[in-house]
DNA sequence: ATTCTAACA
DNA sequence: TGTTAGGA
């Protein structure tokens, strides 16, 4: 399920598209480009490319606009929602430390016991059985 | 034909 | 936010 976000992440509609997809005018998206809600990219001749996240993220500004939110608070709700990817973010990295954390004492385990990874089937009561 | 930046009768 | 000028 890697693939799709890599997809959705393509910059490839160029700003005239995305009018027709959104509704809104060129002035518009590009203002909330300058309020760092969208990052499109820019292409050979400095033409905005954008993603069908940015087109997502528009159709929501839309929405927010029409609850009559401002700009303030629009910016707010994805400064909350970077924070908490932030996070989710440091999460990560913990959970990955502690599968290294496993992996190291596997290893030390095989180097203690004077076994070859192979040979860990032999064990009766190895600790890191099925787990590799 | 489209899009870009900058500026404002 | 709309609109327009002048260039790419």
């Amino acid at each position: 399920m890697k693939e799709k976000e890599l997809r959705r992440s393509m910059s490839v509609f160029p700003i005239g598209t995305v009018i027709k997809l959104t509704d809104l005018s060129a002035r518009q998206i590009r203002y909330y480009e300058e309020q760092d809600l969208i990052h499109p990219q820019r292409s050979e001749g400095n033409r905005r490319m954008y993603s069908l996240n940015d087109i997502d993220v528009l159709l929501e500004i839309k929405d927010y606009l029409a609850e009559g939110i401002n700009m303030a608070g629009i910016k707010r709700i994805y400064e909350l929602q970077e924070k908490e990817k932030e996070e989710k973010s440091r999460q990560s990295e913990k959970t990955l430390t502690d599968d290294d954390v496993r992996k190291i004492l596997y290893s030390e385990f095989l180097s203690i016991s004077g076994l070859s990874p192979k040979d860990k089937n032999k064990l009766m009561n190895n600790p890191f059985r099925n787990q590799h």
